[in-house]
DNA sequence: GAATCACTACTCGGATAGGGTGTGTCCGAGTATACATGG
DNA sequence: CCATGTATACTCGGACACACCCTATCCGAGTAGTGATTC
């Protein structure tokens, strides 16, 4: 089972949108210089957060992303579900149901205990992540490292004249 | 983020082998037959199964599978890790140290808090998955159908005479 | 009659093709800017 | 000097190839059983 790599993407993105908010709008090519990604992808990865109602694309020249809303507002699970789709990892498809066994009375009702077993595993997953907003991990950040978020929004006003 | 259709299988195939434990190793046509799957197929599943362990393989005439553990014993994580491997679905390739912004000093010391929280996240779902064993699953589908292990373990028991 | 041996049939096991989804790239639609031009 | 129209450059947006992994399949290695053969 593993996850796009445009996730990894597409946080660190929102992070640096977030960081460098009140500067303007950023172009997906600044973005993508800043972690060496190849540009048209995460123009991709953007796209999908735009249409998610994460960030709000400006066309045109000046133009580019920002955040949609306050990053207190935006969970994980936001950003993951937008990039990865809102569908389940575990899809039961009632194998149970095929073969040449007779018809199982009360099968056809209650869900198979294999599935909602799965199910309840991947639920606690999602609220993990949506207990946490990218403010959360913006702070954990900053307390790990005080002098990055700085730079960031520094590089980027720089890199941006 | 999709899991491979096999990991349904395999639970599937492991509650199978629990109910029909005690008739004798139960071939990999049998069990593909109870559920229409393509037998090679469902073989190869139940061959990384037998490689993390979890059944015992029996080769030549009235060989089969049978489940090496009780099935109090064999864990959702288990079946899952021997499927779909061991890594973990976020992979964090460290970005954060590509690109031409200046080495951030104490990046490379602490992991970034996007990973962190992505792994927290993801061991909320192991540890949900660990916490319930085939057992559990096997009595909570008896519960919801009374009538179906009986009926399993005689559909295997006279297919194999 | 009993033991031995070769043979057969059946099973798992790993090596071998095909399809779908993620990955990566390209060019076109749209807009704010800058400049030349006319009043 | 100021307003206006036009050309331009820059941005996002979606459409287009490539690659990898999951899916599916096949044939070979190994073994239990069976029957014939011999003592």
């Amino acid at each position: 089972m593993r996850m796009g790599e445009g996730v990894e993407w597409a946080l660190h993105s929102c992070l640096n949108l977030a960081w460098a908010q009140d500067g303007g709008a950023v172009t997906v090519a600044r973005l993508a210089a800043y972690h060496d990604l190849p540009a048209a992808y995460l123009n991709k990865q953007l796209q999908a957060l735009s249409r998610a109602g994460i960030v709000t694309s400006v066309p045109g020249p000046r133009g580019g992303f920002r955040l949609a809303r306050r990053p207190e507002d935006v969970t994980l699970m936001d950003v993951v579900t937008a990039i990865e789709g809102p569908e389940q990892a575990f899809r039961c498809t009632e194998i149970r149901q095929q073969g040449p066994h007779g018809e199982m009375p009360g099968n056809s009702r209650r869900p198979c205990a294999i599935s909602a077993a799965m199910r309840r595993a991947e639920l606690a997953w999602r609220r993990e992540l949506a207990a946490r907003t990218l403010a959360d991990v913006m702070s954990e950040a900053e307390r790990g490292a005080p002098g990055v978020p700085g730079r960031v929004r520094g590089w980027f006003a720089t890199a941006s004249a």
